[in-house]
DNA sequence: GTGAAAGCGCTAACAA
DNA sequence: TTGTTAGCGCTTTCAC
């Protein structure tokens, strides 16, 4: 294991004066080395390093970021959920930080808190930050808060874009419109959608993609059901849907609300994907081993994390100069078994009944689903 | 949504020197207010907060951090995967920092990486931190860190504990106690085990805990199978034990892993709960909502994190005074519907035949199975 | 290539 | 109850 060994209380920690003397150069000498700048002898260099190594030396973050005005780390306001959208994009947001040299600062945001992003924006200046990452923004009315660092939204529609503001989207409009065409092109007449919540962006991203495809073959949109993301709600709105033999096709805009839709759906007797098709949204690692195994979009956290990043970073360092707006990433739909054409009018399935035969093989699912004797 | 209103690019940002010429008074006397010291009049403390607010003052940390010698933040050091696990006590560490007025740094570790923890530690140390959780530590050999901060491990035994070393666990040993207590008292002659990674602590606390149970009773204990946490892995399991029909209760040390294991058994005709048994854990949101709906015990992330948290900014605070360790949080097992009496000798049940007659109901599930047709 | 001097904005210790 | 004086450890600017 990681063996912790305390520091010598007796004497304080080394400074850049300590390494000077040792290597016998001055502080600034030592400060060029520890800053990769040029201009210093290669033999020079190895000697401060050797001094630096031989005292136990750390550069102190903190004289260096009030000397230098740069914090030289990246703050992120995040959802304090653990669900798994939000903590995959953190965990993007991390590496994609850690990558570009930054410290990372988090700070997270409780649904409903009073202070809600304005706040937690408030909080990071205060720490000291020189880039602000709002990650799953949600709309929390009218707040204004005054910044001076370039901000990144992550997960919003670019209409966010201004003077020091970025965005870099998961591409949500998009994959929405792939999971509804899926579906349609299934053949199911219509498709239903269980929506996150609408005060977030991302909700509201894929809602107006459903409904874009919709309007775009000529069919009739029925009114969107508004879950939380929860599982508990998409079992509740599956509820709901169940006894309606119209719906055969529901687009789902997250796993959990698709897994808890599905159950309800079966409880109540209508089979998944034979009688009902179920599409989620994200791409959950248990997405491929549920039953029956979700058809899905797979959202590109780290590739949204890693681009975004590259236009925070930029924004910080070279301002002046304007990059482009990061290209939305490839859509990758992953079909499984929870998808299939809707029932034949002529045989309106409504109560399972049992008939070992295996089900039509029309959907390619990454995972089959073997052995398991299918109900209809 | 959140305007953000860029800085008046003219203006410098204000500091405590025009704070207190507004207010006319010292800086110190400013630095007092913004630290909440006493000898304050309440007069004085109201024109400086006033001058603050009509400026747009915001103390700077950088400088405050110098001066002080403290960061008034801390580090965690989490694994950088989306697991529920370490993102969900990431979550609690984030709301129990900001609960102690702390800011929170936070650098992860990837599985295999050659810094590992102790790079992640140095890093942390770097940036400025007055204390440290490792969070979900992993045994990566031995290396040696020179730290000088308390650090806490969240999720290791207590063995860990040392001089300015602390631990608060989730108590992965009593939890995997429950788990296998449980089937034991259904009747299974024993309980197979699907281990997370041996290098993880928690994986190796859930596999004593097995074990001790399994001892304590006289059991025979099956050599403990080691999965990855996903669910692919406890699908690749499943698929070992499926052909075994001895293994009539398996106990497994995530759920993503348990309901991989569930899927590859009931793919392979082995019914569960009927067949075989399965506890998973952790209680993620959505074990509550698959086929069948999760037995599992739940983990007190939240707890965990707060007080180790408590721990931690005490020994920060008050490093002469020792305080007692955290206590166990209590156990919560969740049975539902995945776990059952083992099946009557008489009638092995070996392959799944069509029987659409309900399931017994000895279990309590939360959710019911509802109409589903059962199989046997 | 290297070094000397002058702060960065705040708090600590002491004085008043 | 309030103010004064020194730094905290580094980077900057400019000189050599």
């Amino acid at each position: 294991m990681v063996q912790l060994v305390g520091g010598d209380e007796s004497h304080p920690a080394p400074r850049s004066a300590d390494v000077a003397r040792v290597a016998g150069v001055s502080r600034k000498t030592v400060s060029r080395v520890f800053n990769g700048e040029p201009y210093v002898s290669a033999e020079v260099r190895r000697r401060v390093l050797d001094a630096a190594e031989q005292l136990g030396y750390r550069l102190n973050n903190a004289a260096r970021a009030l000397a230098s005005g740069r914090t030289r780390s990246i703050g992120v306001v995040t959802l304090g959920t653990a669900g798994y959208g939000p903590a995959s994009l953190l965990v993007g947001v991390e590496r994609a930080v850690r990558d570009t040299g930054y410290a990372l600062r988090v700070v997270s945001t409780v649904e409903g808190d009073p202070a809600g992003v304005a706040g937690a924006v408030e909080s990071l200046l205060g720490q000291g930050v020189d880039g602000i990452v709002i990650s799953e923004p949600v709309d929390d009315g009218e707040v204004s808060v005054r910044v001076d660092v370039p901000v990144l939204f992550l997960g919003a529609p670019p209409a966010f874009a201004g003077r020091r503001t970025l965005t870099a989207g998961v591409g949500s409009d998009l994959l929405a419109r792939a999971a509804t065409e899926h579906l349609l092109d299934l053949g199911h007449a219509t498709v239903h959608h269980l929506a996150g919540p609408r005060r977030w962006y991302a909700a509201r991203d894929r809602l107006q993609g459903w409904r874009a495809v919709l309007a775009a073959r000529g069919r009739s949109a029925p009114a969107a059901i508004e879950g939380d993301w929860s599982a508990a709600s998409g079992y509740a709105a599956g509820r709901g849907l169940a006894y309606d033999s119209d719906v055969t096709a529901v687009f789902a805009a997250g796993d959990d609300m698709a897994i808890g839709l599905i159950r309800a759906l079966t409880e109540a007797g209508r089979h998944v994907p034979d009688d009902v098709s179920v599409v989620g949204f994200d791409d959950m690692p248990v997405a491929a081993y549920v039953t029956p195994p979700l058809t899905t979009v797979r959202q590109p956290f780290d590739a949204a994390a890693k681009e975004g990043l590259k236009l925070l970073v930029h924004a910080i360092e070279k301002p002046e100069v304007d990059l482009p707006p990061a290209p939305d990433p490839p859509v990758e739909l992953v079909v499984r078994a929870s998808t299939a054409p809707p029932p034949s009018r002529t045989t309106p399935g409504t109560w399972a009944s049992c008939d070992p035969s295996p089900r039509g093989g029309l959907h390619g699912p990454s995972i089959s689903d073997g052995g398991l004797p299918a109900q209809r």
